[in-house]
DNA sequence: ACCGGTCTTGTACAATTTTC
DNA sequence: GAAAATTGTACAAGACCGGT
């Protein structure tokens, strides 16, 4: 189901930043790298026998993974015109500072990190240099750490101490260019597919983002309560990793199409079907709390933190009886879902009897008479030429092949029906044990498997304490599963 | 025109198959 | 038996697009 994209975004996009993106070291280091000296047979077999049990790798993340947003990218070099000063009042005020309580203070740092030099924190940067730090190296505009409060609050009813959060959005939305900044309240879910602090638990811990050091396991989150007189306990994130992306753009698209739904579910879907659903369940003004909270509500400086945070959990404890609203969406959409069908669902046959592309085939042609004959061209002069060749093919057989998936899964969705129909006509009354088959899981990352099955299959009616530690195995897996990637499925030679 | 996206192209890396 | 080619995962970043 929809799960294997949560597995997929949690998993595959991590920004792999390290604790000091600073050096950076020169591309071609990498690069020239020398490859190893070649293997004997001998140890190539046992190698080969070795990896039979490899079913995961450690992901490869570039030095400087940044968030992919284009228009967000542009922003930034305009920003680095008058724009900014809406933002910089905005801090300057002080009205975040209580709720967003060392980010402002922290904002002078990665100069410090980049020159080695060990300011004092209390040290102030010009503004000059700030200015061209959010312009060149400065946080990105993705949601960072420092916008995300994760914090144990004293349930105002029941007087429980739970976990809840705050995600502050400052560019989520508008048509101007104007910074909005808005904060979104999230409480654990029942649901846990749905659960976003299920994510913001495990993010952190496989970065080791939290500040306090001996916060390892999501079971100590989970074990974390109010003590002494207050009534919320924020978790605060290591100063390193304030200005970093949680996590970058998703990569739903793919694995929805797996899933077998017609159209891509992209964010976008999520947040009509969020409306849609408020618009049924809840009057306007509680649409309005649950889409956007007025900022206003935030920039007073009279009230405390306990009240504010308070005020507004209020509301989103009030959210959580949408969140069966949040099911019967997916149900909605999956009223098209087929289980048969997926990303490349292209039979052999059709693959077999792909007519060659005349295109491509004229390369290949080309390139052959370039090698005349030869198989090695290493130091030849048309060695270049060559493997051009060898890239202008191999990029026109992806596409090629990827227009084949696309059609073919037009095809499908739109003849599917007619099929079924004629079969069920021609077989008359030939019962057929209509199979609401649920997709196999089939994961090779054990925790992904494991995840899956929990998110996917999740009982419905499960008591307090069995419904903790399932949260906490799913958080688990989560955050171990951060720290993994898949190795590339070979199939069967075409 | 701009925003918030998606699509496309290009790159690296590693495992595997093909070719000579 | 090793070089060359191909394949699949993943990331970067510009191109492109539809709605307002």
């Amino acid at each position: 189901m929809v799960a294997s994209s949560v597995l997929k975004m949690a998993a595959s996009t991590r920004p792999g930043c390290p604790p000091h993106p600073v050096e950076v070291q020169p591309e071609s280091n990498k690069r020239i790298k020398k490859k190893p000296a070649p293997l004997s047979a001998k140890q190539r077999a046992a190698l080969r026998e070795q990896l039979k049990e490899v079913h995961f790798l450690k992901p490869d993340y570039a030095d400087n993974t940044k968030i992919n947003i284009a228009g967000i990218l542009r922003k930034w070099k305009a920003a680095a015109g008058g724009n900014r000063d809406n933002e910089k009042k905005k801090l300057k005020d002080g009205s975040y500072e209580d709720l967003w309580d060392d980010r402002v203070r922290n904002r002078d740092e990665e100069d410090t990190e980049e020159t080695g030099a060990a300011l004092d924190e209390n040290s102030h940067v010009p503004e000059g240099i700030l200015t061209q730090e959010t312009e060149g190296r400065g946080r990105p505009k993705a949601l960072c750490y420092e916008d995300v409060l994760l914090m144990v609050v004293r349930h105002p009813e029941t007087g429980e101490d739970v976990l809840a959060m705050a995600v502050k959005l400052i560019y989520y939305k508008g048509a101007d260019n104007k910074p909005k900044p808005t904060i979104f309240f999230f409480t654990a879910t029942r649901r846990l597919m749905f659960c976003p602090i299920l994510v913001i638990i495990s993010l952190p811990l496989a970065d080791g983002a939290f500040a306090a050091l001996n916060l390892t396991s999501p079971s100590q989150i989970f074990q974390i309560k109010n003590r002494g007189p207050v009534t919320c306990t924020p978790f605060r994130w290591k100063r390193d990793w304030l200005k970093r992306p949680i996590f970058p753009e998703d990569d739903m698209k793919r694995q929805t199409l797996d899933a077998g739904f017609e159209d891509a579910i992209g964010p976008k879907a999520f947040r009509r079907g969020a409306a849609n659903v408020a618009n049924g369940n809840a009057p306007d003004a509680v649409r309005d709390q649950m889409m956007r909270h007025d900022p206003k509500w935030a920039t007073f400086n009279s009230a405390s933190i306990n009240e504010k945070v308070q005020f507004d959990l209020q509301n989103a404890f009030l959210d959580e009886s949408l969140e069966d609203g949040l099911v019967t969406l997916f149900t909605r959409i999956s009223i098209m879902r087929d289980p048969r069908a997926s990303y490349d669902m292209v039979p052999e046959e059709v693959w077999n009897a792909l007519p060659l592309d005349p295109d491509i085939a004229k390369l290949v042609t080309q390139r052959t008479r370039l090698k005349n004959g030869k198989y090695r061209m290493r130091g030849t002069d048309q060695e270049g030429e060559v493997q051009r060749l060898t890239k202008e093919i191999k990029k026109k057989r992806a596409q090629r092949n990827k227009a084949l998936r696309q059609e073919y899964r037009k095809y499908y969705f739109h003849n599917r029906p007619t099929w079924d129909i004629e079969r069920q006509l021609a077989e008359g009354a030939a019962e057929e044990l209509e199979e609401d088959i649920q997709p196999p899981i089939q994961l090779c990352i054990p925790e992904r498997a494991q995840l899956a099955e929990i998110l996917c299959h999740q009982p419905d009616n499960l008591n307090a304490n069995d419904l903790r530690s399932l949260r906490t195995k799913a958080a688990e897996l989560l955050s171990t599963l951060c720290n993994k990637k898949e190795t590339a499925k070979r199939k069967v030679i075409r």
